[in-house]
DNA sequence: GATATGTATGAACCTCGTTGCATATGGGCC
DNA sequence: GGCCCATATGCAACGAGGTTCATACATATC
C-alpha cells in the first residue's frame, strides 16, 4: 500500500501515463522508492477501481495509444489521511551486513566492499548534481521544494554514510589480512 | 533466498531449534534482517528438504517438544557459493521520504520526524552499548568477530546519519513554519 | 531483410513476507 | 476461576513485488 501513494504524489504534481510514471520512477521518486512499469500498471488499475484516480484516453498518430491518470479528490483524501498518520519504521534489510556477519570469503567481501564503495560514491555525485543545479539556495525554499530538497538531503547523508562503512571495513580488512 | 542464508550464518555459530531462531532475529542478526517465526519456520522447512540443514527432535519434560536443527555439509557449500558471489545493491524504500516530498502535513512530518530522530537515538544507544560491552579493542579482532563488530558499525553509522537526518528536517521545518 | 530501440500497455506466474489462527503445556497474577 | 505470558511448532490466506512473456507500431541501424 505504499508504491500507491508514491504514485498519487508523482501525480499531484502532473498528470500522466504508466510509461511516464515509469520513467519518472528510474528518476526522482524512484530514488527512494523503485519500482517496474508492470507493477505501476497493476496499482494504477487497483486504485482507478478504488476511485483515487481516473484515466481518459489520447490517441497519437505514429504512436500507440496514451492513457492519462489524474488524482480524484477522492485520491486527494486518501493523500491526506495517509500524510497524518505516523511512519513506520523501515526495517533495513542488508544481504551485506548479513555477510559480514558470516565472514566467509575475505577476498570476495574485499572486492564486494570496493564496488560498494564506487557505487556509493557515484550516487553521491549524482545527487550533489541535483542539489547545486535545482536547490542552489536552500534557505529560500518552502512547501513541496523543501520536501523534495530535503529528500534528497537524506539521499545524500545516506550515500556518505555508505562510503564511510566502506571505508571502515577497507581499513579493518587492509589492515589485517593480505598486506 | 537470503533469509536462507541469515539462518544458515546463525546455525553456524551454534545448532538451534525454530524457536531459538526466532529469538535471536529479535536481537543480533535481526537488526540485519528480521524474521518472524512463521517465515523461519516456513525456510527451515525448506531447507531440510534441499538438505542444507538437518534436525533431530528432543524430548523435554515440562515443555514442547523440541526440533533442533544442524547445518549439513551441503548448507556448508552453499554458504560457501553465497559468500563468493557480489552482494547486489538493497533499494532502499522510505516511505518517510516519500512523505516528505508529498510535503501535505508540516505539523504531522513535524512530529513524525521528532519520533523517528528519538528511536534512531534509542537504537544508536543499544549499538553502542553492544560495542563498549563485546568490542572494547576492535584492533584486537578476527575472522568471525571483525565481521560482526564490522556490521555493527555499519549499524551505528546509520543510525547516527538517520538522527543527522532528523536534525536537518527540524532545522528547516522549525526555521521556517511555526514559530 | 533482419535486428535493435523507443513508445505504450498489460497478463501470468512465482517468491517473499505479513497477519491471523490453531494447538499444547506450565507458571504467575488478580 | 480466568487471564496473560513463555515455551514450542506450525498452517492458511493474502498482499507486495519481481521475472518472464505478449502485443503493437514506428524508426534507425547493420
Amino acid at each position: 500500500m505504499a508504491l500507491d501513494h508514491a504514485i498519487l504524489v508523482s501525480l499531484t504534481e502532473r498528470a500522466a501515463s504508466g510509461y511516464d510514471l515509469a520513467r519518472r520512477f528510474d528518476a526522482s521518486i524512484g530514488y527512494f522508492w523503485p519500482a517496474s512499469h508492470q507493477q505501476i500498471y497493476k496499482v494504477l488499475a487497483r486504485m482507478q477501481e478504488a476511485g483515487w484516480v481516473e484515466s481518459t484516453l489520447q490517441e497519437q498518430d505514429g504512436r500507440p495509444d496514451k492513457k492519462t491518470y489524474a488524482i480524484t479528490p477522492a485520491g486527494e483524501a486518501e493523500l491526506d489521511r495517509w500524510a497524518a498518520q505516523p511512519t513506520e519504521r523501515e526495517a533495513l534489510r542488508s544481504d551485506f551486513a548479513v555477510k559480514l556477519r558470516a565472514f566467509r570469503d575475505a577476498e570476495a567481501l574485499l572486492a564486494d566492499t570496493r564496488a560498494r564503495r564506487a557505487a556509493h560514491a557515484e550516487r553521491l555525485a549524482e545527487y550533489e548534481a541535483s542539489e547545486a543545479r535545482f536547490y542552489p539556495d536552500p534557505s529560500a525554499l518552502e512547501g513541496p521544494d523543501l520536501g523534495s530538497w530535503l529528500a534528497l538531503r537524506g539521499g545524500i547523508l545516506g550515500e556518505r554514510q555508505g562510503i564511510a562503512w566502506c571505508d571502515e571495513i577497507l581499513t579493518a580488512l587492509e589492515g589485517r589480512g593480505s598486506r
